[in-house]
DNA sequence: GCCAACGTTGGC
DNA sequence: GCCAACGTTGGC
């Protein structure tokens, strides 16, 4: 089993939202970057744990888990000309974006903050804490996920 | 709202 | 294939 992190803005959809879908489930869709891509098409397999992970707000942080509960599939907001995600680019025989299915398993007691964990001598070399770095699907070494699950617990 | 970092686009 | 221009992300 691997281990992710999946990025998202709580005004946009954040863990509650998740947590209120029908079957607390809810497709990925929108990711517009090819690293990104591959990750879901190729590498994350139902099962795979995943940290969700607020950014673009007052506190950015992990808020809570989720699990994959469907592989890499065509993401078809691509090929819907009224979504904001849409890509003239992507052809239907061809599809240029995929998207998983994740389903929420819990939201974590307290957020385990950025701030906190670029402190962390623990968390060294963790992609999220790279300079500059922007991607919004990424995959998260199980060493790194066992700390913060007790960082959650301080 | 600012701005640094990064990805993508397109002219050459 | 290079690289400048542009758009987006996301912390602060």
């Amino acid at each position: 089993m691997n281990y992710w992190l999946m990025k998202s803005e709580p005004d946009v959809f954040g863990i509650d939202d998740l947590a209120a879908m029908p079957r607390k489930t809810d497709h990925w869709d929108g990711v517009r970057n090819y690293q990104a891509r591959n990750m879901m098409r190729d590498e994350m397999k139902k099962g795979d744990q995943v940290f969700f992970y607020h950014s673009n707000c007052k506190e950015p942080g992990i808020v809570g888990i989720a699990e994959v509960v469907k592989e890499g599939y065509p993401d078809h907001t691509a090929w819907d000309p009224k979504s904001k995600y849409y890509d003239p680019k992507s052809d239907p025989e061809n599809p240029r974006w995929y998207m998983v299915n994740i389903k929420f398993v819990r939201k974590f007691d307290r957020t385990v903050s950025l701030q906190e964990m670029k402190q962390e001598k623990a968390l060294e070399g963790m992609k999220l804490l790279q300079r500059g770095n922007r991607l919004s699907v990424m995959p998260v070494e199980k060493k790194h996920w066992q700390h913060i699950l007790k960082m959650e617990k301080r």
